[in-house]
DNA sequence: GATCTGCCTTGATGCAGATCAAAAAGGGAA
DNA sequence: TTCCCTTTTTGATCTGCATCAAGGCAGATC
């Protein structure tokens, strides 16, 4: 927590970091030092473009500065499963590790700011703070990664729609409007049926039925494939089987 | 994996410290520190006592000397789903949380390592290879959770429960045997069929079933309900759905 | 040895979600 | 506008796993 507000106070002094772009202090502290030493550098991909191949050579690490990119891993006969969903200022790659783990895929159109990865390595070893602030954002992951778990392995398909338009609409409204509870959220899947079957581990099918129970239900409105209008937030929660206290860790 | 060779290489300075036990630098370098201050202690628990319940407040961070414990999730009405494994050197807290977001178990007699949460911190904020430690086990629990997203998503019952016998057994022989690739692996399962199910996202029944149907298979030969016998490797890996060259990360 | 108790196995049946198939709805491009 | 192509929806059917329900077995207690 305390870690979370000094970060925070942190952002106000980044010049060109977008908001909410935690590994910004990072990136602030060694700014200087790694312009100079060009180990830092941007790279823009194309919707749907595939960033990096699991298993292939990766010699940076990075982070997302605008746009959506996913995390899959795929089995032999092609089954997919979706292991992470990166979001403006998350992380990717990882010190000490020289191929990508999983597929690496754009859904939106993605700018990414880059490192080389022997140069940072040698900079975090350097700066204590780097360490420590990919620390706390790679405990975040882990307990996302864990919650995930929770879903895949127990809940209803219903429980995984309402659960992910639960996650996407809580981070566009505290994008939209920090602090504020709308009552009424209204927002842009950034993902296909496909996609979304892929992080739920379900058919694509059953995506699609399940998004016409809920709008059926009044608990979504569908404008469109893609626009979602949550009407009544404490509805949805209901639907996803949570804990109603809702009181997200940390 | 430098690193790792690194870890292995302290290991010998260690006194106390049991084998493969990862967060063993850490403690080392720290240790003589921690015992002055006293912010270092053990504790026992019997096979089957709780750790630690969801939202207790939890003022330490500990890592697991011997024994198992297990990390499950626990939702209103019972629907219950294990997140983490915990084997001898791993590590359970989170630097900068004062309340548990899992149960904790213990399924064998356990021995915990504890460090009193806010001196701890102090430590890792004034010595750098903690926090770089933390994170590079932290990395290696969030490859590993993205694995087992993999299975709880996508695969069938029966590679789910080969899959899990692969782990056990792999770790098992790299302990008893490390280096060799032993032809025939035996041991004994530490955990339930319940808690098995709980670990897989399926059923009690279903586990015992697709069990019995490995044996039959003669992928495993059971002696009693726990002693498990792996003929082949080879033939258990086909059942996991894993891509078959099995090189396993990092 | 008898009974109890906590796992574990096996059987019968049901259902949520997968699979197979086709139609509908957008959304660009010409 | 029309056509084409991708994405989405909807329908019919199938099936893998859950659910419900008995037993079985082995170690503990008496």
């Amino acid at each position: 927590m305390s870690v979370h507000r000094e970060i925070r106070t942190q952002m106000q002094d980044c010049g060109d970091c977008p908001i909410r772009h935690r590994a910004v202090c990072a990136r602030c502290e060694a700014d200087e030092l790694a312009q100079l030493e060009q180990i830092k550098y941007y790279r823009s991909y194309q919707a749907g473009q595939t960033v990096i191949w699991s298993g292939d050579k990766m010699d940076f690490v990075a982070s997302v500065v605008t746009g959506i990119a996913t995390l899959t891993q795929t089995m032999e006969d092609g089954r997919r499963q979706m292991v992470g969903l990166l979001l403006p200022s998350d992380f990717v790659g990882r010190p000490g590790r020289s191929s990508a783990a999983y597929d690496v895929t754009a859904t939106t159109d993605l700018v990414m700011c880059c490192f080389r990865r022997k140069p940072f390595e040698d900079m975090m070893a350097s700066t204590p703070h780097i360490a420590q602030r990919l620390l706390e954002m790679t405990l975040d992951e882990l307990d996302a990664a864990r919650e995930w778990m929770l879903l895949l392995g127990r809940k209803t398909a219903r429980e995984k729609i309402a659960s992910l338009l639960a996650i996407i609409a809580r981070r566009d409204a505290s994008l939209k409007q920090p602090r504020a509870v709308a009552p009424r959220i209204t927002f842009d899947l950034p993902l296909t049926r496909e996609e979304m079957s892929d992080y739920l581990g379900l058919t694509l099918e059953t995506v699609s039925r399940q998004m016409s129970a809920l709008k059926r239900d009044g608990i979504i409105v569908l404008d469109g494939k893609r626009q979602v209008t949550i009407p009544s937030m404490d509805a949805l929660m209901d639907e996803t089987g949570d804990d109603s206290d809702g009181g997200y860790l940390v």
